[in-house]
DNA sequence: GTTGACAAAATTGGTACCAATCCTATTTAC
DNA sequence: GTAAATAGGATTGGTACCAATTTTGTCAAC
């Protein structure tokens, strides 16, 4: 018998307290990190095998997945992973864009000293994984730093869509920085945001933002 | 055996050939029809019985709800339609005024005639209902107005992102519009709208977005 | 009269099994 | 030699069953 059981409902993480972690989770990682590549079939009894989970609980986070649009499901033939087009990618960076820089103006009022602190060690961070760091530690640096901005907003809907929003394109962490030079552009910018925000330059702020996500 | 199976992934409707729904959008149809009024339990053979499907696929349906933030769901407890508190639609709404007002740009430039002239007869549909419609019909119109005008910017994700913030609040369609005259002030914004965009005035159109969704 | 404990019923959630469907490899006909 | 047909294997997806947990109703004690 399990002492107690933290469940979050929603599109956030389900964990337990013996550090296991969801199938949801655990297959959506792998797919990120790129070992499932883009169009590969994921049988369920590998998964079975792989993750040591029934086969009902593979199903419901194949089921998941596919709502989320992470994975494609085809009825009798099984689910693959989905192929995000350039398009796609460009529709969620636009949106990302229209969000984040919508509330800059609240991020700026509503900021304090504490605040504006913690954004910039979390900049520090992603930084100082730039050189021995992983792919995958850079990717959930970067993911950090934003949500901390995010959640500055006090919109808490806001934080659930915009993970949802990074989650469609699956192969981000592996296709974004694939060169380091980017990566330290990236860096940079995270704290010229840190410096427009504690500046209250809201105008500066949101061309940054929008540089930042599109990132050409 | 079935002929033939229109199957829509990602958080879209689920029909078939035989005009039966996907147990996930019955539920949720009866949920923000008010039928299970918020807080209250739905138990699985209950719904087995009222929808006549299997086990399983209740199951998957009220998986998928929780997903959406519909339904909460307590381990061995069950699920229970979720109580949207005052702040949560304040923030929901915020995000749709994000999104909605961050494409005037787009649709204003990308808008022909004949897009400008599909959305006043879905401004007209709405009016038209006015009168004879239920609520339910009204909330449909209404959607359909709105979805008309998110895809005059091209961008098809923001299509799933705004239907699927729509659906949080579930119990929208009772609580929005109680009173006639904010349904007559509805119908009324949706023609100038439409106005705006045919002007080009996208300054307006914000403006008009704005007090639109968020009714004051 | 109220509170607490105990038993019974109901509900959830997981596991196992089986049918339907699809892919693949071998065989056969042309 | 090539292409179609067929048999075999593998995979998905639904159904049924059963255990674990919770709630409800009853009874006794204070």
């Amino acid at each position: 018998m399990r002492a107690s059981r933290v469940v979050m409902t929603g599109s956030q993480t389900v964990t337990d307290v013996d550090g296991e972690r969801d199938a949801t989770q655990l297959i959506l990682q792998d797919i990120q990190s790129g070992i499932y590549a883009p169009g590969t079939w994921l049988k369920q009894i590998d998964l079975e095998t792989r993750y040591g989970r029934g086969r009902n609980e593979i199903r419901r986070a194949l089921d998941r997945l596919a709502l989320k649009r992470v994975v494609e499901h085809v009825p009798n033939r099984g689910y693959h992973v989905y192929l995000s087009d350039g398009k796609q990618w460009d529709d969620i960076a636009e949106i990302r864009i229209m969000l984040e820089t919508g509330i800059a103006g609240k991020v700026i009022a509503h900021a304090t000293t504490a605040d504006i602190a913690g954004l910039r060690d979390l900049a520090n961070r992603f930084q100082g994984l730039l050189l021995s760091g992983t792919v995958l530690e850079l990717y959930e640096a970067n993911l950090a730093f934003h949500r901390a901005y995010v959640d500055l907003a006090g919109n808490v809907e806001l934080h659930s869509v915009i993970a949802e929003l990074r989650q469609r394109t699956s192969s981000a962490p592996v296709s974004q920085w694939h060169t380091r030079s980017r990566i330290e552009v990236s860096a940079a910018e995270h704290h010229e945001m840190v410096n427009a925000i504690e500046g209250k330059d809201e105008m500066r702020l949101r061309t940054l933002i929008e540089r930042h996500i599109r990132q050409k």
